[in-house]
DNA sequence: ATTATATATTCAAATATTATTATATTTTTA
DNA sequence: TAAAAATATAATAATATTTGAATATATAAT
């Protein structure tokens, strides 16, 4: 299983909107640098540098065709998260109702802004 | 739905051991401010500031009782997020296989290190 | 009313992340 | 073999996040 500290540094790389960008599109299938220069609005350098830190926390690899790098997704809970994070939920958690619930309280109190 | 931006902001709340502990924490109940003290080792004024930034991006809220404040999960993708990223996955996700699959290239070629 | 308890807020310092610019590497083509 | 294409690397500058220290606020108990 991931360590707590893997975890947080998966997290931590899909933190940023190029490089959920760039997951979501290796989803769909493989794509090379270029291909990424097309709809991403940032520098090639750039690119690659987001490309190499998914890579080195081995999220995704690359293999070589001439020169271009086509790059695919390797880590397997890439696609699940991100379709959990598009997931629709309507309703927030149901308050919790029960009591006592904390170590020194008598919760419930009231609610509070 | 949840936007990109929106997701991203999710992401870069949850990429931090003290929040995602705390959630953890608080997937299993209510949790007032001292509680966390017993576990985290970090000062209460950081604890505040953590619980401060979840609540802020809505992902907690709290209820009041006496003094204390007993903080409680709202946004209903927490638990589901967690459990994911606690997941087993043992294979990884198969290597692309049919070509041409880049807009330029007639991949598949060698795989490079 | 005063004091103690639980928690939050503010600001600055420390640290980490990101983007930019310039340059390097690799492979292909001429 | 020289030039072009595709991409990477390195160094720095810009920005954002995190922590620490001091102080503030609110409620409860005396």
């Amino acid at each position: 299983m991931r360590s707590l500290g893997q975890r947080i540094e998966l997290l931590g790389v899909l933190a940023h909107p190029v490089r959920i960008r760039i997951l979501e599109e290796l989803t769909r299938g493989v794509k090379c640098v270029s291909d990424f220069e097309d709809f991403l609005e940032i520098s090639q350098p750039n690119i690659s540098q987001h490309l190499g830190l998914l890579r080195n926390h081995g999220v995704i690899d690359f293999y070589m065709d001439g020169r271009l790098r086509c790059y695919f997704l390797v880590d397997p809970i890439i696609p699940d998260l991100l379709e959990i994070l598009k997931t629709d939920y309507h309703k927030s958690l149901p308050a919790p109702s029960c009591c006592p619930v904390t170590k020194k309280g008598s919760y419930p109190g009231k609610r509070r802004r």
